[in-house]
DNA sequence: CCGTTCGGCTAATAGCTGTTAGCCGGAACT
DNA sequence: AGTTCCGGCTAACAGCTATTAGCCGAACGG
């Protein structure tokens, strides 16, 4: 049996209204980010998703348009949200190393602090139906191809050295996507920890000199 | 629509009997990793498979026990075929490096020739009924931890430099996942180049010296 | 040349799916 | 107080699922 985790709680407590604050259509779309991620879109049902936010399936159509939107929504708020931190990361900096040790700090951030969004999104695409999909796989075109620039960018200045920069910049996005699929909140590493362990381990990837140093230094 | 690519030519020519050189539950086999793949296990049905293979969903039970165990199958071979090579690999050397990149190389190898295999692998865990998914976890938990000593002995010998050991074997691990989600055998980039490249980025991400060289060196 | 087995087929079963229709209690406005 | 509307409910629909049962032609062994 999957165990809901969190979202339970945040339910008004049937009876006392907390004034609309909290949407109901908020609770639905975690209960559901979270039943997608343990047992996969297909395999969860709208009696499932509705039994872990304490009502029938059917009720549910009363919030929502239906369980394709439910992942659509879930998969380009995810895609978006990526983009506009790599965005952020490039604009902070001019020094190839830099940057991608900046969108790789946000790539890998918002793996841990999104796992389950960031899960889904790599994982459910086969699932998402024809003008969704073809979206997002626009977006994550775009956000790939971001990182391939940037390595692109080292590899011209002198900085990195690697043969191609697309399977460098695959191995770099690669290694988010494996955060997502382990990263608990509560393990032994920290966010920090890991964010900064792996953009070394990007920037060591790529040829970058200078990464032999283990431990971030102390912000001063 | 989905497209089965090389099985339909793997089958009996309808009348010309090879035989049995080639079983027809191979080509179920094939038809619904193809199809695993593609658009995953729980969307697919065993018409679709049937159909792969040039006959009706009902009449796959004549050479194949249930879906499940058809998925079955895939994984643990999956798993069992990593292990051996990872075994082999370790097997060949003392040296913490040596050891390691042959172990990447087996498993990046792996995943570029049996990726579909690989894919699947991965990714339907989750669809595994109970008495084989302990067993592939159990398979797939004695994998991960192979790797992890390879790091730990690198770095106890001082020629690795991670923080933590357990990251990067994930990291190293995970990037053959991706080669099992992006490479195709017709690219631009073959088997050996990416086997070459991905088991050097293993290298330089675990802080082992002398990985600047960017092409492989003539076997000589 | 007859019986058996193999490997296909169709029909049927039993169950589950997302979604819609329509009912209804209670809160909220006027 | 009366009306409206929100947000639950059950019943129903239409469709699809894996799997089983049972039929039947053809190949094969004797």
């Amino acid at each position: 049996m999957y165990v809901t985790i969190g979202y339970d709680q945040l339910a008004t407590p049937a009876g006392l209204d907390r004034g609309g604050a909290v949407d109901r259509f908020d609770d639905i779309r975690a209960a559901a980010l979270d039943l997608f991620t343990g047992r996969g879109f297909h395999a969860t049902t709208m009696a499932d998703i509705g039994a872990a936010v304490g009502m029938r399936g059917p009720s549910l159509y009363k919030h929502v348009e239906s369980k394709q939107d439910l992942l659509a929504r879930i998969m380009t708020t995810t895609m978006e949200a990526l983009l506009a931190g790599y965005r952020t990361a490039v604009a902070s900096s001019d020094d190839p190393a830099q940057r991608l040790r900046r969108a790789t700090e946000a790539h890998v951030r918002y793996h841990a602090r999104h796992r389950l969004e960031a899960f889904v999104g790599n994982r459910e695409i086969r699932s998402l139906v024809e003008p969704h999909r073809a979206r997002v796989l626009t977006l994550r075109a775009e956000y790939e191809h971001g990182f391939r620039d940037l390595v692109a960018d080292g590899v011209a200045e002198g900085v990195f050295h690697v043969d191609s920069a697309r399977l460098a910049s695959y191995a770099v996005l690669d290694l988010g996507m494996g955060v997502s699929a382990w990263y608990r909140e509560d393990g032994e590493l920290t966010e920090d920890a890991v964010v900064w362990q792996y953009s070394t381990f990007a920037l060591r990837l790529v040829g970058h000199r200078g990464q032999e140093r283990l431990s971030r230094p102390s912000p001063a």
